[in-house]
DNA sequence: GTCTATAGGGCGATAGAC
DNA sequence: GTCTATCGCCCTATAGAC
């Protein structure tokens, strides 16, 4: 998200009201979605039943948030700074364990993993331009952070060298993503074994020296 | 699908209509609905939307599918058949070459990605059991399929043996899955190229011979 | 600025005419 | 077997109360 050249604030948060109140209610809207979507998932997510939950009118809603897909997509924004600076992601040397820590967050509330999951698929909708515009985002970021520890490790040695950065980047993050929703369909799937046969790609093995790169 | 124990009629198709007349009329209307999908995405799949482009009325529709749920599922079933017995599948030793056939086809038909993709977040939600019943038996099935694939080469040798086949399958799905759902997105994602990348899992190394299994 | 009340248009689904 | 008519729900938009 802040891959992006865009300021902290330069949100759609400062387009409702000025600034004392309007913000700090729409976040205490915003704080108050997440718990429904977490708890419920995204069951009955008209927005008539996420207001209710709250405890305002669906009007009340579209003061503060232009629409529902706005809404929604806030909530996963939301979502994901909360964990911003957890574990993991200050070790910039982890790359799978990244993801795996990543899943095993999602794991405790599957109404994110579910919501997530549903927008993703409608982004690609026509008149979804800001869903769609948020997961490119996301996942370009998602990317060039994978690249870039990546390549630090290709050249400490710690992953193999003749691993191309880009679609290996992309391939965690693609495995990530479809072992949530296995998982959600059938909790025998193990996402963290699943995930840890990556690292068998990222090692380097002795007959294939970190050098040389065909 | 046929891995499920269930006769080739025992269908929603048998439900509509007696026989003669009733089956014809929707496996037609089946076909014309691949088409749409497959050119337009989901972009309108309201009952209506589909219904005029086929050329008949909402409510006809419904005579032949009992709900719209179950009309995009039979819609996912019909183009899935439609590739059985494709190149790959035939050879019983490709593992990641299954998936990359398969994602291989689905670029061309980006609406079926979409639709795949929608129907699988949404078979979460409560309600919506027959396709949530489909989805879990879809990847069940795959991931039998894979398993004996893998334990096959873990047998001649042509595969690591200290990789656990469970885990491995739902891996290889998961990317699979996922890396169309960012190409979808982002053209320049090239799921074939980070595929490949899971055969470095697969390959025995020198150090790593396929006997002994800890 | 904040919110309630209300209206427009589309949806899935059903009932009943032909 | 296919249609029209209708129901209840949805998202969105807006007018105006406080």
């Amino acid at each position: 998200m802040t891959a992006a050249p865009e300021q902290p604030g330069d949100d759609v948060a400062a387009r409702a009201g000025s600034y004392p109140k309007g913000v700090a209610r729409r976040q205490e809207i915003l704080a108050r979605a997440i718990e429904v979507f977490a708890a419920k998932g995204l069951e009955g997510t008209s927005l008539r039943a996420i207001a209710e939950a709250i405890g305002v009118s669906h009007a009340a809603l579209l003061h503060y948030f232009p629409s529902r897909e706005v809404l929604l997509i806030e909530v996963l924004k939301a979502n994901e700074t909360r964990f911003r600076g957890d574990d993991a992601d200050r070790d910039p040397t982890e790359i799978v364990g990244m993801m795996t820590n990543a899943a095993h967050r999602n794991v405790g509330i599957p109404g994110m993993i579910s919501l997530y999951s549903s927008m993703l698929a409608g982004s690609i909708e026509d008149g979804k331009e800001y869903s769609r515009e948020y997961f490119s985002q996301r996942f370009e970021r998602l990317r060039a952070k994978l690249v870039s520890r990546i390549e630090e490790g290709q050249s400490s040695g710690t992953v193999r060298a003749d691993l191309e950065p880009e679609a290996l980047a992309a391939l965690v993050i693609a495995a990530s993503d479809g072992l949530q929703v296995q998982w959600l369909l059938d909790a025998r799937v193990d996402i963290a074994r699943s995930l840890e046969l990556l690292d068998v790609i990222l090692a380097p093995s002795s007959e294939n020296p970190t050098t040389e790169n065909s």
